[in-house]
DNA sequence: AAGCGATACTTTGCGCCTCGATGTATAATA
DNA sequence: TATTATACATCGAGGCGCAAAGTATCGCTT
């Protein structure tokens, strides 16, 4: 039982961040680490690969931009990412429910 | 983003009704099904597997019995196997708490 | 008797995905 | 020059849920 509970989360967690406003890929990690309280310190094997899968998707897009003297890639949620997004918060939700339910924690089904 | 949220998670689950009591892997799924409020249909693919790891690493151990001339295999959680669980049971809140505060959802950490 | 559905367990292969590691590149600092 | 910070890319290993297939027994129906 040594695995982790972030397998199928991490796109969520990126799409989440990214849907308040363009961002990338390193300050990306500050903010999923910073808005889970120090929980989620994303590795830049997943991460990376994560972001071009949902670009591959087309829920996200993305560009280039330049800063001080380096390079930088912006990622910006698609219309149809907003619309994914909101249904998989809505599913992540159910889910916790169910999970809820079963370790018989406060918030489970009825 | 087609992945389940469930990855990683099952071994838990199981754990969780199981301490309630010695079952048996058919009647385990029932009772998850029904403890989360009919989210988790688990699969025989996922749930022997799942059942036989957690039998190796000794938080289960299993006994035959024959009922109605079937025969049927019950898992019981060992000494170690329930502080296991209770240690991945708050690993799970932890988790869930990041995943609320990301999302900014209700209940995330501060 | 044969077939089907329910009950119960086992196993395999596929596809997905995180982790750890490695590498590239630029700028700033010691 | 070497190191650290910033920023991105990629690969292979290992883990694991899903779907499928198979075994086996019992009870019921035709």
């Amino acid at each position: 039982m040594q695995s982790s509970f972030l397998n199928g989360t991490v796109e969520l967690l990126l799409m989440a961040v990214i849907a308040d406003g363009p961002n990338y890929g390193y300050e990306i990690t500050q903010a999923v680490l910073a808005r889970s309280g120090g929980r989620f310190d994303l590795k830049e094997g997943s991460l990376y690969p994560a972001l071009h899968r949902l670009e591959r998707e087309k829920l996200l897009e993305s560009y280039w931009t330049e800063h001080d003297g380096r390079r930088r890639k912006y990622y910006k949620v698609t219309a149809v990412g907003r619309k994914t997004l909101a249904a998989r918060r809505s599913e992540w939700q159910t889910f916790a429910d169910g999970v809820k339910g079963v370790l018989g924690l406060e918030g489970g089904p009825a």
